[in-house]
This record gives C-alpha cells, structure tokens and sequence, in this order.
DNA sequence: TCTGGGGTCCTAGGACCC
DNA sequence: TCTGGGGTCCTAGGACCC
C-alpha cells in the first residue's frame, strides 16, 4: 500500500519510553482494498473502491489513492463514483479478507495469547507478559508490522499505549504503515487538545449535543463537572466519557467472548410490495439466522425483525419464546407472525429492508434440543420436526426428544475425546 | 447524496413481584 | 384512601462501531 502522501512514515524514535505501555492496537491499512490489490497488481497505486457499482451499495473499503478524492467507507457507491469517476472498482471477496485475516490473527496469537479481535482487521494485545521473550512493547510491535508484511504482503499500523483506548487512538494516528508509542507519562497532553469527536462513542449526534453545550475538545470534558455530562448524553455514556477523557480506560484485554445476538438482513435492490416476496425473504433470513444457531450451538428465547421504508425509517419488533430455538422455520413463524401483527399495507408502502435477529441466545447443550450437524440444511430439521409432531403429536418435540448433547460433552471435548451424544 | 450488513450498548416506560 | 421503593423482564428505538 502506497502512503496517502510523500510525508514521512510516522514510526515513534526508539528511546520512547513505552515501560508502561503494554497494550497494542493493531489494525490494518484499508484492509480489504489491499486484500484486492494482491491480485491485481495493475490497480496498485491507483485510486480503487471495494464495492458494487451501481444499486444500493455503500463503499466497503478505499485504497488511500481513492480517499484523497473525499471517498470514505459506508459513503453510498454512487457518490464515490461522482468524487472518483476513475477509480477501478473490485467487487468483495468476502472469504479471502477472512482467510488473510485468520492469518494476521495467527502472527499476534504467536506473540501473545493475549489477543481481543475487535473486528475483522484490528485486534488488541496485550504484550506484558511477552517482553522477556521478544523485547520491549514497541519492538514486539515493530515485529508484528514486519512479520504481517512479510507473511501476507498486507500492511497494519500498530498503536501502543497504556490502555486500549490510547492504543487505538495511537494506531489511527499512525496510520498508514505506520507505528506510534504514546508513553503513559504522555497521555494527557495527546488526548487534550483533541475534538470530542475523536473519543471512542463520540459520533455526529453527541458530538453536536457536545459542541451545543460548547464543549470542543477533550480537555473541555475532561474539566466538565461529571452531572454536567450525563446530563447531557445519559448515566452511562456521560462516566464512560469523563473517564476517557481523563485518560482512564480500565478495560482489560479478553480473549474471549460469546455472541448476544445473530442476525440477518437484506436491502433489496428496488422497494418490495409483494407479500409472498417478502414471506420468501423472511424464510430465507430465518434459515440462515437458524443455520448459524446451530453451528454455534445456541438456542434463542427471543426473535426480532426489522423493517425499513422507502423514507428509511426503520422499525422494529420482538417477541420471547416459550421454548427457545434454533429451527429457521420456527424463527420464520414468529418472525412472520410479527410482521403480520404491523397490519402494513405494503403494495401502497414497499419496503426497503427486512430483517431476522435472534437475541437472548442460551448454550443449546444441556436440556435444549441440539442440532449439532452444522451442514445439516435446515429443511431437514423442519421435515424431521414435521415427522415426529405428526406421529407423536406437538408434545413429543420437547427437552427430552431427538438428540440431546450431554453436559459432559464440552468438557470432553476440550479433553480431546469424543464428545458423546445422548438419544433418549 | 441518498444512505450495507454485521453487531454492541444504553435508555425509557410499563408490567409485575416483593 | 392514597400511595412506597427496588428489582427484573420485556419491548422499541437510537447511537455507535467496523
């Protein structure tokens, strides 16, 4: 990836005192434009947007090349075309940014055990424990960028900090191919001068509330009394604020976490007023949203749909279950029962989006019907349910039926045995 | 200019329980 | 006859992030 511009590459000097700073931001350079430029050498250096021309879609990534036209990512496609008309457009190739994203995140797991995946292209690190071995946090870091280089000719910036919010601060500033230390001993003077904007949670609408109150910068909030704030944008949000602000951030690095909701949606490329269109693209996001349930082996208690209108307004409802599942068609049930609720005229009101969100999401195993085949189709499991409600009647489908996983079966698993299925 | 799809977290009101 | 306070769950909407 070339630099936005001919300035120096921002690499803090080496006698920068990063003692205290042991927590590492690693995100990579318009991860997916430089995924795409890999194949095609021909577009290296020129301005290229990662998306579908035409339609309804927004700009996934922009090469630095294509940003210095004003295109952003989430900008619609056809207002990047207007700023860029030259750029060489590259449609996504969804499975290759996570196959080279397995791959960085294998580099940071060789350094530390301590990685958090915030997204597909950053994560953070925790490298204390690592400096015996490798080095100080800022040659661990110098590591980092030269084996993700080397290994998959991608390139990442790396912020370094005593915290995760300083630490990604610092990888943005660092960014492109870059690498920034910002000692503990100089937290405060980087965070103060900076707009609100640049506070993690802060987006266009605090911001502007901010600056109606005439709080600017960081310094502004760091010195606002802390009712003052949460007057302003809430309990939560006002002390989250406050803290950053003062250059607290206490959350540690985890390495682990479960999903609290799966979901699935769908823009259509022309408004749809069809019923049965709409009934099919319920079915169709239900099955998913099941297929991944199962895969992750988790129940859900509760199904939400949304719904957006030509004018983009968006709505949405829920409804908890009596007995959670992960069958696509019973999802599509509620989910459909729902919507039919609204009681929307929808050949005079077409709609823009329909989705499918499983929230409230409970370990399939234990008492829970578990469907553990993750290539089982999810029409298989409903002909299967079908059978056995049939013969059996709607009772027989319960806690105690079809397969059930033992509760021993995750702990044997992690020991390497078989885990054991159970069939009454 | 016309706005994707995957998520997380927070708020607020009402129901309900103790 | 008028009126508690706390806690939890459910639902809808909105801000935000990548």
């Amino acid at each position: 990836m070339g630099r936005a511009d001919g300035s120096q590459r921002q690499v803090s000097a080496a006698d920068v005192d990063d003692s205290e700073a042991a927590i590492l931001h690693v995100d990579m350079d318009a991860f997916f434009a430089s995924v795409e430029l890999l194949e095609r050498p021909d577009a290296r250096g020129k301005p290229a947007i990662v998306g579908h021309a035409g339609g309804r879609g927004v700009v996934t990534s922009a090469t630095y090349e294509a940003r210095r036209y004003g295109v952003r990512s989430a900008m619609p496609m056809s207002q990047a075309i207007r700023l860029c008309p030259n750029a060489i457009i590259l449609p996504p190739h969804y499975e290759r940014y996570t196959e080279y994203s397995a791959k960085v995140m294998e580099i940071f797991h060789e350094v530390t055990p301590l990685v958090e995946p915030l997204s597909i292209d950053e994560a953070f690190l925790d490298v204390s424990g690592a400096r015996r071995l490798l080095g100080s946090p800022r040659r661990i870091a110098e590591l980092i960028r030269s084996r993700v280089q080397e290994e998959t000719g991608l390139t990442c910036s790396v912020g370094v900090a005593a915290t995760k919010f300083m630490a990604k601060l610092a990888s943005g500033r660092a960014k492109p191919d870059g690498l920034l230390v910002i000692p503990r001993s100089e937290t405060l003077s980087f965070l103060r001068p900076l707009p609100v904007g640049a506070l993690w949670g802060v987006g266009a609408s605090t911001q502007s509330s901010l600056e109606r109150m005439g709080l600017l910068t960081v310094a502004d909030l760091a010195d606002a009394p802390l009712h003052v704030l949460q007057k302003a944008v809430g309990d939560a949000s006002g002390r989250r604020l406050h803290e950053l602000a003062n250059g607290r951030d206490p959350r540690r690095v985890v390495t682990e976490s479960r999903e609290k909701s799966i979901g699935h949606e769908n823009t259509f490329g022309t408004d749809v007023g069809d019923l049965d269109v709409l009934r099919r693209e319920f079915l169709r996001l239900s099955g998913r949203v099941g297929e991944r349930l199962r895969t992750h082996g988790m129940v859900a208690r509760t199904v939400s749909i949304k719904v957006r209108f030509a004018d983009f307004r968006t709505i949405t409802r829920s409804r908890t279950l009596a007995e959670p599942t992960n069958v696509g068609r019973r999802l599509f049930e509620e989910a459909w029962d729902v919507f039919d609720l609204l009681g929307l005229d929808v050949r005079q009101t077409p709609l823009r989006l329909i989705g499918v969100r499983a929230e409230q999401l409970l370990d399939a195993g234990g008492d829970a019907i578990a469907l553990w085949d993750p290539d089982e189709e999810w029409r298989e499991t409903e002909r299967t349910l079908d059978a056995v409600s049939a013969r059996f009647g709607r009772g027989a489908i319960g806690p105690a039926s079809l397969v059930r996983r033992s509760r021993d079966a995750d702990e044997e698993e992690r020991d390497g045995r078989n885990p054991k299925y159970v069939s009454d």
